[in-house]
RNA sequence: GUCCUCGUAGUUCAACGGAUAGAACAAGAGCCUCCUAAGCUCUAGAUGUAGGUUCGAUUCCUGCCGAGGACACCA
């Protein structure tokens, strides 16, 4: 990557420069104003201070040593300095053009590289609770997840993704009680989710009146836990059903696991967990109950055996860093789980600590903020006002159905479904995507379903129109048997939006590998927007497709390479794009 | 009460401690006899508040104000 050869260069030059001090952490970074250049560098300004020089002379000095330096007119086409002490670079038509056909050459692999070569990230998204269904709040994490794990994947990582359901634990005790009292096996297999929402609503109803039944249901978790035949054989069911819906959703959506190891499966290692801990001393009793005290970390005590001798997700969690690290030996874990869960992860992660788990695995709560409802006040599954995930998915379909349908109502009927599909889907995802906040979402069918501005669709539209002029490219020029990118003249391209797309496009994998390090898929997402955003305008403004053969072929292979790369970067973040639409 | 996350245009979001704080939607003015108008061009509009650190703060630290969330036997 050419900010990484950049920093190379500079490191040395900065180096040979001044030997005589410690030379502070610099970086190159992408200057705000275009006018600026391509990188910007503030090495001169941190040395300022420690040289007792101004920072105008010191980037004079660097900028003279950088000219000088052999090789660097392939890779510079004009440095600049700046007030109050800006490097600024423009890099070479060279470099620029290599560049383009380096994407025409490895099209769907372009902007991907072996930075995570050897290394294994587990990531940890999803994980519904059995029999709940599952509402807009689990999108995040769903999306969020499978895009981070696109990203890893094309970085070289090896990727495990685990979609630790919560397939255990006192929801089920209310669950057995209520299905052994109202529930009809037929109807569940019908439609699960939904049949078994049902006996979890009427549980609480019922609950309300009779205060015994939270204890029944404690008995049948208790009796789950302790292998009651009966017991497990309807939570297995119980489960299968659910999984069933699930996967109808992940179907849909794309969403992939390589694992599905929900808390249940680490039954086995649970009292070995906490046995281990009050060996070691880092457990103890208190109030009946066994807890790790994390007074040193300013934590209130993690809780790791109740009263009863049950154990609970806090154990669970123990057990599955542990399994992650040994089973699985990840190098990196990351849960994407939202915001309200920061204080449980803390806990957990010190608890790992001192327990001498995941010691020399990076852990990382990939944290998000919730969706709201459109009162502004959390989700309430109990209250049932949440708004579900299927519904979300069939009204964004449906609604880019009308848009098909007004905007191109000549095409098949299945070509129309195929476009509502994948736009629908695109921008439901591409909504959460392209923010990286942690703030709240407040959940907007309006802002859902924009199809316009900043969205999935603009950069669908964007891929299908650079599809289209190929198309008439080639049949123009009856191209059809030939490559038509191949031997392109790109001195040709002299327009200065043609130069801003080629200045732009040399920065895929530096974005893809920003979002890696933040964790922020939205960095890709708005990488792409604004390579989109100036195609759009160079469309716009220069005729591409004309009767001079050299200079539309040269075009058209510019457009191949932003298409190319709008293609993958949606590919990232889970999103298809389409031919037409 | 303690802790976590967050306060940026009317709204939804951007901005590794850097240069003139960017977009989108909404508002207003234009652009289809011309490659897909799900598009383009132009106009107007913002860093909650008071300090501190720094050559430089939307960004880091502290106080205050405001929003949401989590806090021992649920997950």
């Amino acid at each position: 990557m050419i900010n990484k050869e950049i920093k190379e260069i500079l490191d040395k030059i900065v180096g040979d420069l001044y030997q005589d001090i410690k030379i502070p952490d610099f970086v190159v970074e992408w200057p705000k104003q275009k006018d600026f250049g391509d990188y910007a560098l503030n090495v001169a300004m941190v040395l300022a201070k420690e040289l007792k020089k101004s920072p105008m002379e010191i980037a004079r000095e660097i900028m003279e040593k950088i000219k000088a330096e052999k090789g660097s007119e392939d890779l510079f086409k004009n440095i600049t300095i700046a007030n109050p002490g800006f490097i600024n670079f423009e890099i070479s038509d060279k470099y620029l053009t290599e560049n383009l056909n380096r994407i025409l050459k490895r099209k769907c692999k372009s902007g991907s590289s072996e930075m995570g070569k050897g290394k294994t990230v587990v990531i940890d998204y999803s994980a519904p609770n059995i029999a709940k269904p599952m509402h807009v709040g689990h999108l995040r994490s769903t999306i969020i997840g499978q895009s981070l794990y696109n990203i890893y994947s094309f970085l070289g990582y090896k990727v495990i993704g685990d979609n630790h359901i919560g397939d255990w634990g006192t929801q089920f005790g209310k669950l057995i009680y209520a299905y052994k009292n109202w529930g009809d096996k037929k109807k569940i297999s019908k439609s699960p989710i939904e049949e078994m929402t049902k006996l979890y609503v009427r549980f609480h109803k019922e609950s309300e009146v009779n205060e015994n039944l939270e204890e029944l249901a404690r008995k049948e978790t208790k009796r789950l836990q302790d292998k009651n035949a009966e017991n497990i054989k309807l939570w297995k069911f119980l489960v299968k059903e659910s999984l069933k819906d699930y996967n109808k959703i992940y179907k849909t959506l794309n969403v992939k696991f390589d694992l599905v190891l929900g808390e249940s499966s680490y039954d086995d290692m649970l009292s070995g967990i906490v046995n281990n801990g009050l060996e070691k001393k880092i457990a103890s009793k208190s109030e009946g109950a066994i807890v790790i005290n994390l007074d040193k970390y300013n934590l209130s005590p993690f809780l790791i055996q109740k009263t009863d001798g049950a154990f609970l997700y806090t154990t669970t969690d123990i057990a599955t860093a542990k399994y992650r690290e040994e089973k699985l030996k990840a190098d990196k874990v990351l849960y994407v789980v939202a915001n309200e869960q920061a204080l449980h992860f803390q806990k957990l992660f010190a608890s790992s600590e001192l327990l001498g788990i995941c010691e020399n695995v990076e852990i990382d709560h990939i944290k998000f903020g919730m969706v709201l409802g459109e009162s502004g006040k959390k989700f309430s599954t109990r209250k049932g006002d949440t708004v579900r995930l299927n519904d979300l998915i069939r009204r964004a379909i449906e609604f880019a159905g009308k848009a098909v349908e007004e905007k191109n109502p000549k095409l098949s009927r299945s070509e129309k479904k195929k476009i509502a599909k994948t736009v629908g889907i695109g921008a439901i995802k591409y909504n959460d995507l392209s923010q990286n906040r942690l703030t709240d979402i407040t959940f907007d069918w309006d802002k859902m379903l924009s199809f316009e501005g900043n969205s999935a669709p603009y950069l669908q539209y964007t891929y299908a129109r650079i599809n289209s002029l190929i198309g008439k490219f080639k049949n123009l020029y009856k191209l059809d048997r030939i490559n038509p990118f191949e031997k392109t003249n790109f001195d040709l391209l002299k327009e200065k939006e043609e130069i801003s797309l080629m200045r732009h496009l040399i920065k895929f994998p530096e974005a893809i590998e920003n979002s890696a390090r933040e964790n922020g898929p939205h960095l890709v997402a708005l990488y792409i927007y604004e390579l989109a955003s100036l195609y759009n305008s160079y469309y716009n403004s220069v005729q591409i497709v004309s009767d001079e053969k050299q200079i539309t072929k040269a075009r058209v292979t510019l457009s191949k390479s932003v298409s190319i790369t709008i293609r993958n970067g949606l590919s990232l973040l889970g999103i298809d794009v389409l031919d037409r639409m």
